[in-house]
DNA sequence: TTTTCTGCAAAGGTTTTGCACCAAT
DNA sequence: ATTGGTGCAAAACCTTTGCAGAAAA
């Protein structure tokens, strides 16, 4: 969160009220967000927070991989803070509670696999699951 | 093809001269495409289709899994037609072009690993690989 | 002081909906 | 004859852009 501000300065970008009101909200999510949702949640903070200053500070954060942008089952683009490193995320269908799962060696060995059967030299990938969290889960019952 | 047409009438739908037209597009397709690039291909065989139909007919198509939807890399939805089975889509960063491989084992030992290491149930995923195609591939050097 | 950021309003794009007419069964 | 599909126009969204004023460096 500190972190945030200080790699937003390192990057030449200021640090505003605005921007710290999206940083907070962000920091503390644990599903992904729609831009509108981190609007009503920052105008606690910053009143006059408009959606495109939201937006704007989104694709910043993302570009400075302090963010990350999921598709939601629903086609909607949600944003979840992004840990450091390769990860990605399971997304719970109950609540839409979000846990992230670092890049496992199973992936560069499913990589390696489609290269040699589709002669594609393979450079990028998206990869989410869904299903249902513990707490979810249980209610099921 | 023949098939599709089946499929619609057994699940109750209408086959007409509009959806055979975009059916007929999206059978050939070897590149996810555009509802935008599905309509202009489409009006060669019916000139006054509607961009609107393209849209319903793909949610009929989707719906019926004969047709898949993929994410690209700037965000925009393409659509490809489905394969029967689970399979997976490698989308080339060159020139669009997609192939498909179904779901590997090591996809089902991942979720495994991640199940334990979250606590969460996986029912589902999306997983989509980026890269070069042959062909592209050779163009770079 | 200079440059960047902000909010508003407006534009751009994509996807959905309402409705009267038409076509498949 | 019924029911569902079509195209147009318009609405509803989501996201980006232009601009004048405000704030950070």
């Amino acid at each position: 969160m500190q972190d945030w501000e200080q790699q937003l300065a390192a990057a030449g970008h200021r640090v505003t009220a605005p921007r710290r009101a999206v940083m907070a909200v962000l920091a503390q999510a644990s599903s992904p967000l729609l831009p509108q949702e981190i609007l009503e949640r920052a105008r606690s903070r910053h009143c006059d927070l408009g959606l495109v200053t939201v937006y704007r500070t989104l694709n910043v954060l993302a570009k400075l991989d302090l963010v990350r942008r999921v598709h939601r089952q629903d086609g909607c683009h949600g944003y979840l803070p992004a840990s450091p490193g390769h990860h990605h995320a399971v997304i719970c269908r109950g609540c839409g509670e979000a846990a992230e799962f670092p890049g496992a060696d199973d992936i560069e060995r499913l990589v390696e696999q489609v290269e040699v059967r589709t002669g594609y030299a393979i450079s990028g990938h998206l990869l989410q699951l869904f299903g249902l969290c513990p707490n979810c889960g249980q209610e099921a019952h």
